[in-house]
DNA sequence: AATTTCAAGTAACGACTGTTAGTTATATAT
DNA sequence: ATATATAACTAACAGTCGTTACTTGAAATT
């Protein structure tokens, strides 16, 4: 028992290190020796703990798709109009990306590096997640809440496009902490820039 | 002189290739016998073309640099409300994306693999684009088109983090064409996707 | 005190990396 | 016909890659 505890404990040590190091040279260009000297053991030990490099990208991957799935399903249980279900999917989404924004920036950026057929499973969960969040934006349009000029696919796009980007340049030590972020970042999607006259 | 232009029409033809090659597998897990392979020719040819795999890199992310400068260049220079710049800013960016989205998606995910002295200088050209749309962002909010209550580093991310992944989705052959885009992407930044009461 | 577990070590493998040196066949220009 | 330029070739380099096999010292458990 204690032996699984302490293993699991440093194999997320090495995992976390691991998720620092791909977010900054990106997978394929960080190297395990590279890892394992951030960690100050040779490159070989770290077989000690993990099978290979991918399952370490594996886990960082599919451990945050688990959170985010928890969290929208949380957001769909609740019985409220579409902008704010489209708000609190927003915020619920933000807030799992700030609870780690470095296996975040891996999430989004490496995960294309999977092998076959993990790549396919992440894709498929991901269109799930996206095809989710249509539906609220759809709901929105069909109550009369959101115009119904809008390309659905170009609006759910740009959404995640604005929240995929968020742990490159959120500073988390910064002035806006993540739910006033989350907060803005709604308002700012759904009521845009500009002032209501 | 006919050297010239022959020898750069093959130049061309192999960063082409390459532009696709590191969209598709990222430029640090593309290897110059891929490339070769996809042109029919042997690794060691390319290099009759050119100097390195990174001349490659810095050429595609430069041009597009210079490209997306030249568009805004040219929107700052009319003079137009705030809103209306920053539309123009929108519709020009995303038609430079949309005449090469491969090299815009190459420019987007892959130029931290340049080396230094070229890292920095992209950098720096980048932040100073940022910037640019910034100051036409608080003239909006100066002149009262725009909230007050924005945060502007936040709207301006979320601005460029839209733009910026727009290559990943958006497919050349679908109804929609560039300039609708950025009409409709433009108008869901500034007036956001709630009906006007 | 003896045994097991954990986290590290050394050495090495086969494959792949970007790149070079030097050569050759083909098309164009003189 | 001769010279030149282009675009390819073969062979090979020094280095790096992920990973395996086996070993070792220290800590925890029995």
């Amino acid at each position: 028992m204690s032996e699984a505890i302490s293993n699991l404990s440093r194999k997320e040590q090495v995992i976390r290190k691991a998720a620092e190091l791909f977010k900054e040279k990106g997978y394929a260009a960080a190297s395990m020796r590279d890892l394992a000297h951030l960690l100050g053991i040779e490159a070989a030990s770290l077989y000690s703990h993990i099978k290979s490099k991918e399952e370490i990208l594996r886990s960082l991957c599919f451990d945050m798709a688990a959170e985010f799935q928890k969290s929208l399903a949380e957001v769909e249980s609740k019985d409220v109009t579409a902008s704010e279900k489209l708000r609190n999917g927003i915020i619920g989404h933000i807030q799992v990306m700030a609870k780690d924004l470095t296996a975040s920036a891996v999430f989004m950026n490496e995960h294309r590096h999977l092998s076959q057929p993990y790549l396919r499973d992440f894709l498929l969960m991901r269109i799930n997640y996206i095809n989710r969040f249509k539906s609220i934006i759809e709901q929105g349009v069909k109550s009369g809440e959101f115009k119904d000029s809008i390309d659905k696919k170009l609006a759910v796009m740009t959404l995640f496009s604005s929240l995929n980007w968020m742990p490159m340049w959120y500073d988390p030590g910064s002035a806006i902490d993540p739910l006033q972020l989350g907060f803005q970042l709604a308002d700012m999607l759904v009521n845009g820039l500009k002032k209501n006259a």
